[in-house]
DNA sequence: CGTTTGCTTGAGGCTGTTCAATACCGGTGG
DNA sequence: CCACCGGTATTGAACAGCCTCAAGCAAACG
C-alpha cells in the first residue's frame, strides 16, 4: 500500500510521549482503560516534514490517521490536475471516514508544516468504536460537524464573493488556530499558511488572495502577514464570513459530551 | 417547535402502508424485530404538498426525519436572503445529523414535488442505534457516504465551470433518480427540478443554467426538458462531470453491508 | 550569491451576472 | 370560448468580478 510505504520512512515518535491525549478522538476525557485501548492500538507516530505526501488519492482505505501537532492539508486531486484543499487538518483532526463500498481514497493529504501523524488500523479503532460507546459517539460526533462545516463552505463557494469566501476562511481557522469563540481583537494568531494555499482553498487564484487580503486590511478587518492573523474589527469580520456562531463555537475547542448514546448504561 | 407545528398540520399516512422499507437506514435488510422498533418509534407519516416547508433553519434539533417519496430540496440560507440548496432529498434520504451543542439547525428543508416524509424522535432513533449494532453501522455509512459526496460536491464548486458543475450534478442526481450506475443512454429519468433550483445548487443563476443546458443540448451530451432528463453521450457528460466513478457507485442503490461493527456478535 | 518561494501590482480579457423583454403553458374565471 | 395569470423557459445586451499573463521585489536557503 503507497500510502504504509511513504509513512514507513518517516522517522518515528516514541507513542508514550505522544502530546495529544486531550484531543480528537481522545477528547472528553474517559477511563484509563480506555485510553490505554486507545494507545494500544497505535502502529506508530510519524514525522511528516512540510510538503511531504501522507496519504494520496486513489489509495486502499485501511489506515485510520490522527494528527498530533502541525498543518496539513486534504485535497481533491481533478482528472485534468486541477485541484481543491476540502479541509486544513490540524492537532485533533481524524482522517478516515471512508464509506465501506469505496475502494480508493478520493483525498490526498500533505503536510503543510512538520506534520506528527498517528497511524492505525481502521479495523482495530471500529472494533473499539464496538467497545466504548461514548468512543463511538464522539466518533459519530466529529462526523456530524464535518458535515455542519460542509454546508457552510458549500454555501460560501457557491454564493459569496472572493472577500467574503475569504473572511469566512480565515474566521473559521482562526477559532481552530486559537481555540476559542469568539476570537480576540488584536491578538496574533499563528496560522502557517501560504496565500497561494488560502486560494485552492476557496476557489480563488493565488493573485486574487492577495488582492483580497490588501482590502481586507486597508479596511481594518484584519491582517495576515508571515504566518500570523490579527483579527481587528470582529464585527465586520463576522458580517462578511456570513458564518453561523453556533457552528463556529464547535470548533473552538470545547468538547461537548455526546448524548447519542447516553442512554446506555455508564 | 416551528417544525413540529408545520407538520402536525400536514395529512397522515397510515405508518404501516410506509413504502419504504427498503430504503435509507432499513437498507441492508435486517431482522423483524429491528424493523419493527424502527415502525414503532414513528411519530407519523406527513404528506408535504410542493414548496411546503417542511423543516426551518433555526429549528431546535430533536427530530428525524426520513423521505419516503417525492423530492426535497435542504438548504442554507445567509443572513442577507442569499441561499444555497445544499443537497436534493429523495426517497431514503435522512435529515438529522445534527451534532450535540449545536442549538439550532443551520438547514432547510423545503418539499419541492408532494413529498412524504416519517418523522421520528431523535432520542428514540439514537436508543434504537445503540440496541442495534448494525443499524449504527448503517446511520454511520450514511453520514460517512455524505461526507464524500461533500468532498466532490465543495471541488465542483470551487474549480468547475458552469457548464461542467451542471453536468457534475446531473450526472450525480441521475444515478440516484436511475439507481443506476453507470446510466444508460437515452432513457428517459424522471428529474422534476427546475432550471431554478439546478442554479441554487450550483451557484450558478437560472438564466446562466439556461444557457448552459442549451449549450449541453447542442453538443448532444444531454437533453432536460419538463422534467425529464435523457443522457445522450455518458462518456463526454462523465468526462465533464469529473466525478470518481466509485462515488457514484455509492448513490446507486445498491447498499453494501457495513462492515464497521462487524467484529461484533452477529 | 544564485535559486527558490512567497508576496505585490498592473493591464487586458473571459466567464458569468444583471437587467430586460418575450414566449410558453396549464389553470382559472369571465 | 377567450382573457388573464403565475410560474417557467428563453434570448439579448451591457456590465462586473475574477482570471490570466507579466513583471518586479523581498526573504530564505543551499
Amino acid at each position: 500500500m503507497a500510502m504504509a510505504q511513504i509513512l514507513s520512512l518517516l522517522p518515528r515518535m516514541d507513542c508514550r510521549t505522544c502530546p495529544a491525549r486531550h484531543e480528537g478522538l481522545c477528547q472528553p476525557m474517559r477511563s484509563e482503560e480506555e485510553l490505554a485501548d486507545l494507545a494500544r492500538i497505535r502502529l506508530g507516530v510519524r514525522i511528516a516534514p512540510p510538503r511531504c505526501v501522507i496519504r494520496s488519492q486513489g489509495d486502499e482505505p485501511g489506515l485510520a490517521l490522527v494528527v498530533l501537532s502541525g498543518w496539513a492539508a486534504a485535497f481533491h486531486t481533478l482528472p485534468d490536475g486541477r485541484r481543491h484543499i476540502t479541509r486544513f487538518l490540524t492537532v485533533g483532526s481524524l482522517i478516515d471516514a471512508e464509506p465501506n463500498g469505496l475502494v480508493h481514497t478520493i483525498e490526498s493529504v500533505e503536510a503543510v508544516t512538520e506534520t506528527a501523524v498517528c497511524v492505525q488500523s481502521e479495523e482495530a479503532l471500529n472494533a473499539l468504536r464496538a467497545k466504548y460507546p461514548l468512543l463511538e459517539a464522539r466518533f459519530v460526533w466529529l462526523l456530524e460537524r464535518q458535515l455542519v462545516r460542509d454546508i457552510e463552505r458549500a454555501t460560501a463557494l457557491a454564493q459569496l464573493s472572493a472577500k467574503e469566501r475569504l473572511a469566512n476562511l480565515l474566521l473559521h481557522l482562526a477559532v481552530r488556530a486559537a481555540r476559542r469563540y469568539p476570537p480576540r481583537e488584536g491578538e496574533h494568531i499563528p496560522l502557517p499558511l501560504t496565500q497561494a494555499l488560502l486560494g485552492e482553498a476557496t476557489g480563488l487564484t493565488a493573485v486574487h488572495v492577495n488582492r483580497m487580503l490588501r482590502q481586507l486590511t486597508i479596511e481594518g478587518v484584519l491582517t495576515f502577514q508571515s504566518g500570523r492573523l490579527c483579527i481587528l474589527n470582529l464585527r465586520r469580520l463576522e458580517a462578511m464570513a456570513a458564518s453561523d456562531p453556533g457552528v463556529l463555537a464547535l470548533f473552538a475547542g470545547e468538547h461537548p459530551e455526546p448524548t447519542a448514546l447516553r442512554t446506555l448504561p455508564n
